[in-house]
DNA sequence: CGATCTATTGACATGAGTGTCGACAATATG
DNA sequence: CATATTGTCGACACTCATGTCAATAGATCG
């Protein structure tokens, strides 16, 4: 068995550090979703993205440094995907209706939600959360004013925002537990794979039709 | 500093093997619940429990061994909660109220999202889940029916049954993504600790009054 | 082409977590 | 009191992920 390659392969590949940070960032995010956390390993990731691990090292300092930067990139991925949402202006009555799925389809499609379970879980990590997500606290309000203004006609302030602020907690909430706990939830329901595909629809209606409802019914649900 | 009990405290403490399992899993148990994943190190929870940590391996054989009883035995507890609740008769008006909220808590308030979550993000530990909550499945089946013959005289059964999984799917899913999540979710809504509870009823009557409305009027949510 | 820069590498060091083992001691039994 | 059983302990060995380092080689520039 020769070894192949006799000179066809460049022994060395030289990438700028921009090309080879984001080729590990690449790699990391997609074991990440593939393999959890155990394939966050630098070792492995490093020989996926065909380095040494040495090398990783170089270009992030530490095995945290790289989780760090990882987190960061998703967060601003899953935070583009909320700005885009808010720019298709969510007043309009059509996007309005494709909000809520799109958003849940960011957080439990992708890593997202596996990626926030992880820094929840890992209470030395925890802390990271708050940073990194510091920046969308005041994108999810806009999105609870705009959901209260609707319904606010018909009920007062306050509890328009509660319900607008439970409305939205209910959609991010079970995307998330979706997203982290998929497979176990689809087997003990017995649903199919492309359940997930429909309960996202079905959640945007249930969801939608609820704020229609309490457009026109002031205090229909939600008194304890 | 002299060493304190000069004499008072027993150089060793002997356990019966079941006494030192029940107490080793007690602490387990607590610790994962407060420190999150990294609160399973042997050496911590031996140390907590007053014992050397040869003394739990000598118990458990291995550290996997320790982590996959910590999983069956809150699987066990989660099982409890859910018969118990069904032994509340679900079918009458004022316990069905409870029904979710109930479920709501035992998943979300105390670590069994968080092990679903744990057990859901590490790959190699994944295939434990399927037979952990292999018995739990017939008893969610049983809760679907249960919520599906409620509203089947308003609709076809098949879709009598969507509507109850779907429902079912969100209850569960929301408390999940917010028992892995809770901390995140309520800084980026701007919530207090106490909205936990208050979302929890929140969701009941959300979920009940969808049910009831299913009662009365068919498809009136749930057409792709 | 020769010099400089630095991304890359592989070998090595380090530390944490896990598992092993022989001796000790607490309890039961005669 | 003598003996057996075994829960318990502490020291040791092993594994593996992480991090370090000096040498190497690819690229750029004069």
């Amino acid at each position: 068995m020769s070894t192949g390659d006799v000179k066809g392969a460049p022994r060395r590949v030289r990438r700028t550090p921009e090309a080879a940070r984001a080729l590990i960032l690449e790699v990391a995010e997609r074991r990440l979703a593939q393999y959890g956390l155990g394939g966050l390993k630098i070792a492995d990731v490093a020989a996926e993205a065909g380095m040494s691990h040495g090398t990783l090292l170089h270009h992030f300092g530490s095995s945290d440094a790289l989780r760090l930067q990882l987190a960061t990139r998703m967060a601003e991925g899953l935070l583009d995907e909320v700005l885009a949402i808010e720019r298709d202006r969510p007043e309009a009555e059509a996007e309005m209706e494709r909000f809520f799925e799109r958003m849940f389809r960011a957080l439990a499609g992708g890593g997202h939600a596996r990626l926030i379970a992880w820094l929840s879980l890992d209470d030395s990590r925890s802390d990271d959360l708050g940073t990194l997500f510091s920046s969308t606290a005041e994108r999810f309000e806009a999105l609870v004013e705009a959901v209260a203004q609707r319904i606010e006609g018909a009920s007062s302030p306050e509890a328009a925002r509660r319900e607008a602020r439970f409305h939205v907690l209910l959609v991010v909430s079970s995307a998330i537990g979706l997203g982290v706990a998929r497979d176990v939830l689809f087997s003990e329901l017995r649903l199919d794979d492309d359940a997930e595909r429909d309960y996202a629809r079905w959640l945007n209606h249930f969801v939608r039709g609820s704020v229609e409802r309490l457009e026109q019914a002031p205090r229909e649900a939600g008194d304890a």
